[in-house]
DNA sequence: TTTTGAATAT
DNA sequence: TATATTCAAA
């Protein structure tokens, strides 16, 4: 019934996320994503020079302001002035931050679990570096973590020891940072085949405008964003995605109750992306946020 | 063909 | 352990 969806709509909307996480999307252009998820290993190339690393450089520091902060980037590598790694595109580990993943979870929820496939996610985390590889593994993972999540939930079963419920696992820390989304534990509810009428690929033409008009001037809207620094309701109550705004305007929600607040700690500083050293290796850490 | 999903590797 | 990489299926 119609009742159904404004139940699970609500709940969606209590989850929503902030527009500062999501609007801020900065699309660089697509050149660079698509580059680099495209780049991959060639099966059968003779003497063909590998195509350019396309390492973006990201003048890191060295301009306290500046445009606060504008697409996560995923640098590689990190050297700095000198060239590249060139053939050799290992890129350092990515550490999935609580930020990260927060966004990772809210374009799993606005996809749908349906829609929510490795390369539609990437498209729009619309995280620069952020590969459909990336994505997949940790997609794997975290499907890992709804199906845990569920066989607790529901029955149990007792097996022998384990607390569940109560206490976390480091394991799930991460995840536990982000609240998931209810119809994902439910799935055998009326429909779980509650298909949205979002855009998925569509969303791809829309790119070319998009980025364009992104790239116009956004920069300003994005420094208003960081001053609310309110996550909670918006004024109209409803969030404006570019992708979603296209049709996704038969939501009939009713916010009242304040949004739960989950384990968002208060501090909600995103800071631009660090790499860091550990064990020697170098792992990147999209968005760092004193978190834990 | 491209992409997904899971196993596997590091 | 977390993430990357590989591999077979859709």
């Amino acid at each position: 019934m119609r009742e159904d969806d404004s139940t699970w709509f609500s709940k969606w909307e209590e989850e929503l996320p902030s527009p500062e996480e999501l609007m801020p999307l900065s699309q660089t252009l697509i050149t660079h994503d698509l580059a680099v998820a495209f780049d991959i290993r060639n099966p059968n190339s003779p003497q063909q020079p590998p195509p350019p690393p396309l390492l973006p450089l990201q003048t890191p520091s060295s301009q306290p302001n500046s445009a606060e902060f504008d697409s996560a980037e995923l640098g590689g590598g990190g050297g700095a002035t000198g060239d590249e790694p060139a053939r050799t595109l290992k890129r350092p580990r990515l550490v999935w931050t609580p930020q990260l993943h927060k966004r990772f979870v809210d374009a799993v929820a606005h996809l749908g679990i349906k829609n929510a496939v490795p390369k539609t996610i990437m498209q729009l985390m619309s995280v620069d570096g952020l590969t459909r590889e990336n994505v997949a593994s940790h997609l794997q993972k975290y499907r890992l973590y709804l199906k845990r999540m569920q066989g607790l939930s529901s029955g149990g079963g007792g097996a022998g020891g384990g607390l569940t419920g109560g206490g976390d696992p480091a394991t799930d820390h991460l995840f536990a940072s982000s609240p998931v989304p209810a119809h994902f534990l439910h799935p055998g509810r009326a429909n779980s085949d509650n298909f949205l009428p979002f855009v998925p690929v569509a969303a791809l033409q829309q790119h070319h405008h998009q980025m364009a008009a992104a790239a116009a001037g956004h920069q300003q809207l994005q420094t208003q964003y960081r001053q609310i620094g309110h996550f909670g309701s918006q004024p109209n109550g409803q969030f404006e995605h570019p992708f979603l705004s296209r049709q996704s305007q038969t939501v009939h929600h009713r916010i009242g109750a304040p949004v739960n607040n989950p384990v968002v700690p208060s501090s909600y500083v995103e800071d631009m992306e660090s790499a860091t050293v550990a064990n020697g290796r170098k792992v990147l850490t999209l968005f760092p946020t004193g978190d834990d």
